[in-house]
DNA sequence: GTGGTCTAGACCACA
DNA sequence: GTGGTCTAGACCACG
């Protein structure tokens, strides 16, 4: 199952453990994984991906760090309960920052307004906030 | 006036030029700088900001490589007329990467879908896309 | 192997950066490197030409802009699948006026139109179009 | 008349003095430009074009020095008398030159061997070799 | 004065 | 080991 959740893209620009993040941080965000969930070892996902047990491992402590996930010795790692840590004026400062930064790229890159908006839309059905309904998806 | 348009952190992890590139592509995207209008001068700007020069000029090539601007040899550099050149379905592949993976952030923020959607409108308001009415922003 | 393919002409006007960019494109459209080769390190490479590394690394960056090239972090730099970005119109108006410049200068050359067009089939057997068979050249 | 022929883009990245070489270059090799027809006056091109004086001058003191024109004193720069000054093996491996960055270009631009070819055919009847008939273009 | 190229050398991040 | 960033400073070409 997480085969088809965790991909990576060798040729993007973005560093693999980077990647890892985003995709675990997604994955969790679209309710794929939940809270509780094990996320499969460093070396059985290194295997996977054929990528270094390294990478696997530096991308897991990135997310232990921001609190997505928990490790427990010898058990594994797993999706944690979710937890806030930034102070609310950070979060919506943090998220009109990205919004400026991709909505100028949106303009260059030739699109308009309503193709924004539509593809806006789209987006928020992919993912679940905090007081959504719970059943996961499929 | 262009001080108060390009500013940099140098204490950010994101490179100076990328900034730079990325202050630039935001105030073209927001009607802060229309096609034509002249970028500060290279060493101006390295002076002004106290960067090195080459990084202001790297910058500067980037965005003539993105089709952002156009430099002149011994007049200057400045802001190109818009022109598209990617197609449509990879204009719109990169929008929806880039709202995923802000969204998803934004889950993790631990912000409301209500949050995302005022935040959205109001940067929507901040940005000009092609054929808005073309009164320069204050 | 590459030694014989990436060279550079330090007494051209062309800048040195240039004429890397477009000694590895010509290597690709001839088949002389092919999507996934592993081009040299840049510090490998400017050991080999002698050449100040943040020159092959300028060319590198170039290359990976106009997508001929994908860079990994800590892999090296390899010869991207081939993909178009630009829109028909905008290939074919560029492909005329290279073609309008070239023969405007064949005729200053005082070249005949059966010289040009003998010249023009040659250089047309040593380049492979996409779809062409993938036989690697020797 | 010359209004329509010499033409120039100040947004190019090729140097505005070039471009009115290639300009000139190309109203002789398409027979718009004739042996002994007289160009405009430096200043009175530097007004109409709206550049500097200095860079038509350069333009044509390099014109000159090709021997695409001569200069008399007192009456003007005209247009002079095909003369042949490259040996021919010099002036085909220039032609080769040029063809294979012309088409290692197009095969990155996406282009098929068909739009080449079309493209050449069309971009040759543009232009008017040494033994050509020689009614002026239009 | 403008931007562009190149060198030299330091330092960082990724795998 | 890989590529990427930044600084410092020299030199060139264009207008």
């Amino acid at each position: 199952m997480t085969q088809s959740i965790l991909r990576v893209d060798p040729s993007s620009a973005e560093p693999l453990f980077a990647q890892l993040v985003a995709a675990v941080k997604r994955a969790v965000a679209t309710g794929k994984l939940r809270p509780g969930d094990k996320l499969p070892s460093v070396r059985e996902l290194a295997a996977e991906l054929t990528i270094n047990p390294n990478t696997i491992a530096k991308a897991y402590a990135a997310l232990e760090g921001e609190g997505v996930t928990v490790s427990r010795h010898g058990s594994g790692t797993f999706v944690a309960d979710r937890r806030v840590t930034l102070r609310r004026p950070e979060q919506k400062r943090r998220l009109r920052e990205g919004l400026d930064a991709l909505l100028s790229d949106a303009v260059h890159l030739g699109l308009s307004e309503d193709d924004v908006r539509e593809e806006f839309d789209d987006a928020m059905k992919r993912v679940r906030f905090e007081g959504d309904a719970e059943e996961r998806k499929p």
